[in-house]
Order: structure tokens, then sequence, then C-alpha cells
DNA sequence: TATTGTTATACTCTATAACTATA
DNA sequence: TATAGTTATAGAGTATAACAATA
């Protein structure tokens, strides 16, 4: 499993962990239904976001970024392939890989949604002290190092 | 006065809405990634975590505080009591309703695996500096408080 | 052998729709 | 009427397993 085990050194490391949890936990399902039925869902506009700021990217190399398995991820790009949103070329040394790039449909349709999905975090946020504005952006890019942590499973 | 509409007031909200968005996103597919084949899901420590600390509430009290539709907790809660986490007792003066609360086994189960499904992330959250970790625990309130933030819809 | 990708199948969570019972 | 709950059905997202092709 992950993690050289640090034995909660001190109380605070597991009361961040648990509220973290249950305060995204919360925010996610709240999202979700705020942005119901929109043109992309979260898990498309998460390959169209990490495509578009790492560029052309295998199915493996996807699942392994956003954490889920390979079949998974081959079945979600799949799809937006299908739907015009990305396209699929061979890799140019690999015969075994493909990579996926963003179509200008993609791009468009990412720029679409984007504010649509925002909308109602961002009316939310707007209602926050400057300050709890500035702790959101700094605690977002701990939160990003956090799901990036290195203790990946082989998978 | 009652700030009428705040349309991105300055490029600070859109920017927040959005890092927090992949950022919770990806921690939470990073989450599912490492604490698989658990006793209990997310979902579940959801609905014991707010039991514990709200005391026994109905299916449709519960759907509005997590975010959910009623036909969708209600399966959540009924699963749960027939696996015996959870009592449900007649409404006192409502006939229509339930109270759904916590059992024994519910508790149990609840301190049994909280401690497994936090492992990763504490793990993750002691190689953060002190003031990192401060700051996790202050952005946790302010999601929470953006979660339940009131703009419902009547659903 | 190890890795990449595909296909088939199943599970979890949630939604919508249609219904009954109670307020 | 409005609200609470139930049941049926469907969809998205992901997992596991088994397989073929390439490295």
């Amino acid at each position: 499993m992950g993690m050289p085990k640090p034995p909660s050194d001190f109380p605070g490391v597991d009361i961040a962990a648990a509220d973290l949890l249950t305060a995204c936990g919360q925010l996610v399902r709240r999202l979700r239904a705020e942005t119901n039925n929109q043109e992309l869902s979260w898990s498309q506009m998460a390959v169209l976001a990490r495509l578009e700021s790492a560029g052309p990217m295998s199915i493996a190399d996807m699942a392994r970024a956003e954490s889920v398995k390979p079949q998974s991820m081959g079945v979600t790009l799949s799809v937006m392939e299908d739907e015009g949103l990305l396209e699929r070329r061979p890799h140019p040394t690999d015969g075994r890989q493909f990579l996926f790039a963003l179509t200008v449909a993609g791009v468009e349709a990412r720029r679409r949604v984007r504010a649509a999905k925002q909308t109602w975090l961002a009316g939310a946020v707007a209602t926050l002290t400057a300050d709890e504005q500035r702790d959101l952006l700094t605690a977002a890019a701990v939160i990003r190092r956090l799901a990036d942590s290195s203790t990946r499973d082989t998978q």
C-alpha cells in the first residue's frame, strides 16, 4: 500500500485529513447537484483540461495521471473520440500506443462548458471574504499536490 | 448592502473556483483509487458521520443535507438498514416520515473503517509542512461552508 | 515477460418517472 | 395540494477479468 506509514505524529494530521475528506465529499455532491445536465461530464472536463495543458497523451498515461484504471480511461477516451472531442493518432515509435489530442470541437466544447460548470461555485466563492478566497486558492494548490503525491500503486 | 449578483467582480473568484474544482476532482479520484475495497463506501461513511453528529434524521432531510435526491438517499439508507448499520423508527408526530439512527454495529463499523479510509490521506498530509496542514484545516472549513451555502434548489 | 490497448461484465452512486400514503 | 417514502429503470463512472498485439 502507500506511504511509509507515519504514525499520526500529532493529532493535526488526522484531523486535517478527516476534515478534508468530508468537506470535499460534500462539495462534490453539491457540485453534481448544481451542475446537472451539462454537455460534458466532470470526468470529460478533466480529460480535456489535462490534454490541453499537457498535450497529447496515451490511454495508460492518462489513466495514471487521473488515478483510474487503464480500462476505465480507455472507455472514457473512446466515447469522447466518438463524440468528436478527441482525435486518436498512432504513437510515432511505439506501435502499441495511441496518442489522444483535442480536436477543435473539443477545445470549443471545453470553453463553452467551463463557464457553465463554474457558475454556481463562482457565485458561492464570490460571497466569501477576500481572505477566504485566498485561503481557497492556497489550499487548491496543496490539494492538487496531495492528489498527485507520489505513492502510486503500480496498479 | 446585498451585493447585486457578483459577475466575477475580479478574476480571483473564477480562478479560485476553477482551481478548487480540478483539485477536488483529482483528490477524489486518487482517494477512490487508494482506498478501494473497503467495508464501507464513501457515501455510507458520509451518512454515518452525519447521523452521528446530527442525530436521527429522515430520508428527505438526509437527502437535502447531502445534496442528493430523496430517492437516491432512500436506497442508500435502506441498504444500510438491511446491513444492520442503521435502525429505522417511525416519526413521533408525522406518520409519513421515518427517523434513521446509528446502531451499535453502525458506530463500530464507522470507527473501524474510519482509520483505514484515512490512512493514505493522513500519510500524504503528514508530508506537508505545518503551515500547509493549517492551510488545509482552514480551507476544509471554508469548503464545507461552500458545499452548504444556501442557494438550494427546491429539488 | 511486461506493457498497451480492447472487450465483456458487474458494481456503486445517482437521476428520473410513476406510484401510494400522510399532512 | 404538498410532502414523504417506495419501486422501477436508466445512466455515468469505475473496477475486475480475460484477451490480443507490441516492446
